[in-house]
DNA sequence: GGATCTTAATTGTATATACAAGTGGATGCG
DNA sequence: CGCATCCACTTGTATATACAATTAAGATCC
């Protein structure tokens, strides 16, 4: 093959380590401009596909932006964010080789509260879905979930048997989410969490509250509240994984 | 242009759009064989860099996996995870539009405590360095911040002056993050806490512990804590950003 | 039967070329 | 001056071709 040389670094990949090794250095800074692939081409004597493909790659990963008629320049580092993996709770707890179980405590219809209303684009005290679960780990009640489905997506929620299928498991066969909203924050418990997680009147929780779409629209609203004392949110990632 | 169509979608899309189809009505399950990028040529009549495109864009999404020398594949459905993303608490506070300002408490080395020495790979009792800051929205502490650094990494972090420079910032410039950890979890409030944050006894806070590595190693580990009432993660993320 | 070789299929890298489309500055005109 | 036009530059899409590298399966030989 064409390589640029005998250590089998491709070429395109050695336009970006040079690229990378500027900006990294200080000599391209912020939303400067980057030489262009026609410039590339001369630089490395390679096609224009190659010198697009390094630039391609990086305004992928995040390290450059590109405009159509003007040019190629150093994005703004993103080094001051992370990013936190939220995953299922009964894979969660299966991760951990535990037992995950479910009980359903409520499945019924009832009229949409305000603040549902607004998240599902529905109107206030029309009828919405609720489920009301209780997930263990092993014996522990672990999280309570609150869910409001969108009766217009998801017409037969409440026939479901939801005993042996979650409703994020039910949802996602029948509505592949495409996007989903997070809120993550600590609350104290109130009677009804305390009662259904067994817990005291003054333990702090994590409350996430996940609201998903599908493609058509806003699918589900829901809280996924737990114990500060038996769960937490996790997660290891690569900030720059830009080699 | 030599476009598939006058609705202005390149051909490339059009194809992604096609294979995606086929694997949400279900006709391609997981791991099934996807067709090669010689049969999308005769399939769509393309060259086959274009019905290599889709293919490939479609892998770094995660849709499908390839092998060389073998094919490609519907990959598994990743709908069981979301991603959150962790912002900087200064970029956070200003995005509100409010601002940001921090108070040093304590800046000192002391003995490394158990769980910090596992953390960074140090030594139980050797000396580690410690910083204490209170971070402000306006006029409200928002977040206390409790940061042990390792020497070994960043002998010259007990003379900053962190007055007009978080901890934060002058770590991300003398030793760039390559990777983080971090544990969301709810608590409670202890005495020391509830004095820097003005805040009662009883109040649920989240508590953020990071811990933060550059290309040689662990830089840093910190609790992150701030009240329940003033203080939310928020995120919206598209889990398959597919078009 | 088992090890080795060959071959076909598939993905990976690279080139040269062409035209489309967006941007911004220069030019020319009223 | 203000405005429209044109043009050079840059990125976006697409083709046709070539060769490299990897894998799996079949063929061959011992």
């Amino acid at each position: 093959m064409q390589r640029s040389n005998d250590s089998g670094i491709p070429k395109f990949a050695a336009i970006k380590e040079f690229i990378l090794s500027q900006i990294e250095s200080g000599n391209w800074p912020e939303h400067s401009r980057v030489p262009s692939e026609h410039a590339l081409c001369d630089q490395f004597a390679v096609s224009r596909m190659t010198a697009r493909r390094a630039l391609q790659e990086l305004t992928e990963q995040g390290v450059l932006y590109r405009t159509q008629g003007v040019g190629s320049f150093v994005a703004s580092p993103k080094s001051q964010s992370a990013l936190l993996e939220i995953r299922n709770i009964a894979d969660e707890i299966q991760a951990r080789g535990h037992f995950h179980s479910a009980q359903l405590v409520q499945l019924t219809s009832l009229p949409c509260p305000t603040v549902v209303a607004a998240a599902l684009g529905l109107v206030r005290n029309e009828p919405v879905f609720f489920s009301l679960i209780v997930h263990f780990d092993n014996q522990t009640p672990l999280q309570l979930e609150a869910r409001y489905v969108n009766p217009k997506m998801i017409p037969y929620y409440l026939q479901q048997d939801f005993s042996d299928q979650t409703p994020h498991e039910y949802l996602s066969a029948v509505a592949p989410l495409t996007e989903a909203d997070h809120i993550v924050e600590a609350v104290l418990a109130d009677e009804f969490t305390c009662k259904h997680l067994k817990i005291g009147a003054h333990e702090p929780c994590l409350r996430l509250t996940r609201r998903t779409f599908s493609r058509e629209g806003a699918v589900s609203f829901a809280y996924l509240t737990s114990a500060g004392s038996r769960y937490r949110l996790g997660g290891h990632l690569n900030i720059n994984p830009v080699k």
